[in-house]
DNA sequence: GCGCGTGTTGACAACGTTGTCATATGCCTG
DNA sequence: CAGGCATATGACAACGTTGTCAACACGCGC
């Protein structure tokens, strides 16, 4: 029904060789001929068919970020940020929701490879962890950048964000209050950013001479319910923390939850804290304290890069990292008692 | 690089065409040639090329969820439901971020028509009301199922949800906890949302003969920061209601957030309540009290039925309609003062 | 034995584009 | 003026699939 490009050539009597010319930019028509063209196409509203392109190209044009649903929630900005650079990259870019171990899943990635011929792929936490994830994507040499991936090998591309100074300076912005004694909610063993934040709270303990607890590090799985469960727990003991610095912020607002569900104040009887700045920490009373992670400018340095490689242009470096900001909220606060 | 069906077909020993056949389960082809094609499809690894079937069907395969991702993110159950649904029947489902009115959105809505061709679309709010979008449609003849679209014209399918039904519900919960002066928090003109809510609202009302009264009703623009201001205009104002009704969560959150800021408990001192019942809506302390949208059927349910009609197949009913359901969390109390 | 319907198979065109190569033209150089 | 080179254009194949149609085998009824 639409358009092709014989139509085109008819109307501006010349090949349609030359109507692909005109179409993609290439050199070799006279001004007039390219002027006379581009007035066919707009006068039978020509556009090109995106799947014939891509058979004879042999690509795909598509790149795909697989993510874990259950942790990244793909947030306003990022879907029309991600729009924009597709947009004008002439790339379309899919967001795969990714579970782990998963069959389905991986089926589909198979079927992503297999039979779309996606161009290539960015990886978020945990999907890269994945060994089938990483020995797919390998075998098939599908192009691959990860974005805070569980292992930096030398040679492939990635995005971080660094974690370690990040909970550093959390820390020491719990520790300047006065706490002392501050949990750390801990999240899944296949995520880089669950070591390195509980590295960075080591390294901020032992900068002030603190001794490391170990009783003071719960599993959180990085979810509310995790962070619901373990703050309880750890509010149920005694001595109780006086702050709990959370490895994300879902388990931190989880942890808000157990909190004033034992008529805690926050931050009156306890400081709470987070990882992420997601939308939902901004907007919750009192405001969680967080460090803000480039979630928006991972992604975007990402695809960027990936579609860099894709196009052969080989980027000045493989290897970026961005930088965390901590958010001052409401959520914490000097410790109500000295504590012991 | 991957094989193609021609290889197939040599070790097959058969022609192209009955691979094909096998390939897509048609019939006419003797048991042993389809188990000797199998076998062979397994040996050589080989799997269709998605863009020459598409080409030569002239179909995509592809259909789009148009949505505004300031009101309706993406939710992780959402995403896998939809992966889910595209995989079982060999649909690619897009999102595709629609800003109404914003330039570069319309020429990609052009370019997923023109260029993608793509087979269908499903429109979210507010993204059906603009004219735009159902001209282009319309002039294109491109399939098209709504979800609680602004009008809801005989012909078009659509799926929906009761809002007045659900609106006056959650009324009768406030009216019943004894609230007499509730505020109601409007949202954007564009959406049929906040009209259908307004009027259960007012509804409620006109069955316990409370006169209804104007300067209850505020704009919110269903965003946090306008629920935000709208509340501390209602609550520094006097008298204060008792309850603030919002049309959506997001507003509400905004909403205990300025009570907050003023010193006032929720609901001790105030009552507040939302609709859609969002994540963040679990995720607060007290938890929200909301009325749950079915989002995910919602979702699930239009997407069944644009690729029921894309498939040819009339479905027995073109509009649909869902239950939406009160979801009783900690926001909601009696008034403190037996109000006036 | 013949006609006919049904099951099975394959040859070939078609889809709409881009890549390759040949050709034509004009201009510059020696 | 011959030769060479850059510019401009088009004819045609190719990409990998599905649709169309013809061909053939077989069994059945008469």
């Amino acid at each position: 029904m639409p358009a092709t490009i014989r139509d085109v050539a008819r109307l501006a009597g010349c090949s349609i060789k030359t109507v692909s010319r005109v179409v993609n930019g290439e050199p070799y028509v006279t001004e007039e001929t390219r002027a006379r063209v581009q007035a066919a196409i707009r006068a039978v509203g020509y556009a090109p068919n995106i799947s014939a392109r891509r058979l004879v190209q042999n690509k795909s044009f598509q790149i795909c970020i697989l993510m874990y649903p259950g942790l990244l929630q793909p947030a306003s900005g990022i879907l029309s940020l991600i729009m924009d650079i597709g947009y004008e990259e002439n790339y379309d870019i899919l967001f795969q929701p990714y579970f782990p171990t998963h069959a389905r899943s991986k089926r589909k990635l198979v079927s992503l490879i297999y039979e779309h011929r996606i161009d290539g792929f960015v990886t978020t936490p945990p999907c890269d962890a994945e060994d089938f994830v990483s020995e797919l994507l390998d075998t098939f040499k599908v192009p691959l950048v990860q974005i805070n991936p569980f292992n930096r090998p030398e040679k492939t591309p990635f995005v971080a964000s660094d974690d370690i100074e990040g909970a550093r300076g959390m820390m020491e912005h719990l520790l300047g209050l006065g706490h002392r004694r501050i949990a750390f909610l801990m999240g899944p063993r296949n995520m880089r950013a669950s070591f390195d934040r509980l590295e960075g709270y080591k390294q901020a303990l032992e900068a002030h001479s603190i001794p490391f607890d170990p009783a003071l590090v719960r599993d959180s799985e990085f979810t509310f319910d995790g962070g619901y469960t373990a703050a309880r727990l750890l509010l149920e003991g005694s001595p109780r923390p006086t702050a709990i610095f959370a490895g994300n912020d879902e388990a931190a607002l989880g942890a808000i939850y157990a909190a004033r569900e034992l008529g805690l104040d926050v931050p009156g009887g306890l400081s709470v804290c987070g990882c992420d700045d997601i939308a939902a920490a901004g907007r919750t009373w009192p405001g969680l304290t967080t460090i803000h992670m480039p979630a928006e400018e991972l992604i975007e340095t990402a695809v960027r890069l990936l579609i860099q490689i894709l196009k052969g242009s080989l980027p000045s470096s493989n290897q970026v990292f961005l930088q965390s900001r901590l958010v001052l909220r409401g959520s914490t606060a000097p410790p109500a008692e000295a504590s012991t």
